[in-house]
DNA sequence: AATCTTTCCTGCCGGC
DNA sequence: TGCCGGCAGGAAAGAT
């Protein structure tokens, strides 16, 4: 279940194996992820090198100069750097084989990951050109989370998880932030003062710095992982907590449905 | 059988 | 009327 920490401590696990490494071969096992993966990716790739390891919301994005190498792990997905002569196993869908022997792994049961390439501007892409501002950056605070979520009828549970509001707020962290901006996850949307909003934005802000901090602390156990991210089983406040005391107060955590997902909240430290 | 995970797409609605 | 944005619901696969 990649959430941002996740994608971002993936990309900061494979970047330092992946700049500057020139591409010697593609294999695709199973094209059928979200969408097919091209069919000409290993002519376009071969003997491009990567130039840079970035992120924009969920996709990671691999800079071969020429173009870019869109890559989305979905809810399943997880990207790994094994030897080259590793045995696929049965959800190995796609490897990126690097001229030093290695290769760049995806493993993705679901297959609601994606695996595209442009080499157009990569920001005027369809699937980023559109999207919310970075919570981890400048880009994102109290104001523009008020303004972003002026004249919203829906919840803010359901309002903080649109990407075209703020990205990379899945959720298990739009559970947590409102937890710790002590925000009802049903309060609809636009009737959240500026002040609120601070506390939120500046909630989703340390909940993601946090999640990063635990998945970074056994970044060098990275290569060669298993795949199970298990260092990710931080302790949450709310999420998956239903029936449990509240760590803060001691209350009881309900759960309930909001468009169809699960949302985990305090009724006592919430309102 | 229901649930969980992401996010794009479709179809409907209301406002201007 | 036509357009736009918001919003609910559906879809994809597999493990449990």
């Amino acid at each position: 279940m990649p959430e941002l920490p996740e994608v971002e401590v993936t990309r900061r696990g494979i970047e330092p194996h992946l700049i500057g490494r020139r591409i010697a071969g593609v294999t695709v096992r199973n094209p059928n992820l979200r969408w097919p993966v091209p069919g000409h990716l290993e002519r376009t790739l071969v003997g491009l090198k990567v130039h840079q390891v970035a992120r924009r919301a969920k996709y990671l994005l691999l800079d071969c100069g020429e173009g870019t190498l869109i890559l989305h792990l979905g809810m399943s997905g997880s990207l790994r750097l094994l030897s080259a002569d590793t045995p696929p196993q049965k959800h190995d869908h796609f490897d990126l084989v690097l001229e030093n022997g290695t290769l760049l792994r995806l493993t993705d049961p679901r297959r609601f990951g994606a695996i595209l390439w442009t080499s157009d501007d990569i920001l005027q892409h369809p699937l980023l050109a559109q999207l919310g501002p970075e919570p981890l950056t400048s880009g994102f605070d109290g104001d523009v989370l008020y303004a972003r979520t002026r004249g919203r009828g829906a919840s803010i549970k359901e309002v903080l998880m649109n990407s075209h509001v703020v990205v990379g707020v899945g959720n298990i962290y739009a559970s947590e932030a409102l937890f710790h901006a002590s925000i009802n996850p049903k309060t609809t949307a636009g009737r959240i003062g500026v002040g609120r909003c601070e506390n939120l934005a500046q909630a989703i802000k340390e909940t993601l710095k946090l999640a990063i901090k635990a998945g970074g602390s056994s970044l060098r156990d990275y290569v060669n992982s298993d795949g199970k991210p298990g260092y990710f089983q931080q302790q949450y406040w709310v999420y998956g907590r239903a029936g449990c005391a509240c760590r803060k107060c001691g209350a009881i955590i309900r759960q309930i449905k909001q468009g169809q997902r699960s949302s985990f909240y305090c009724p006592h430290c919430q309102k």
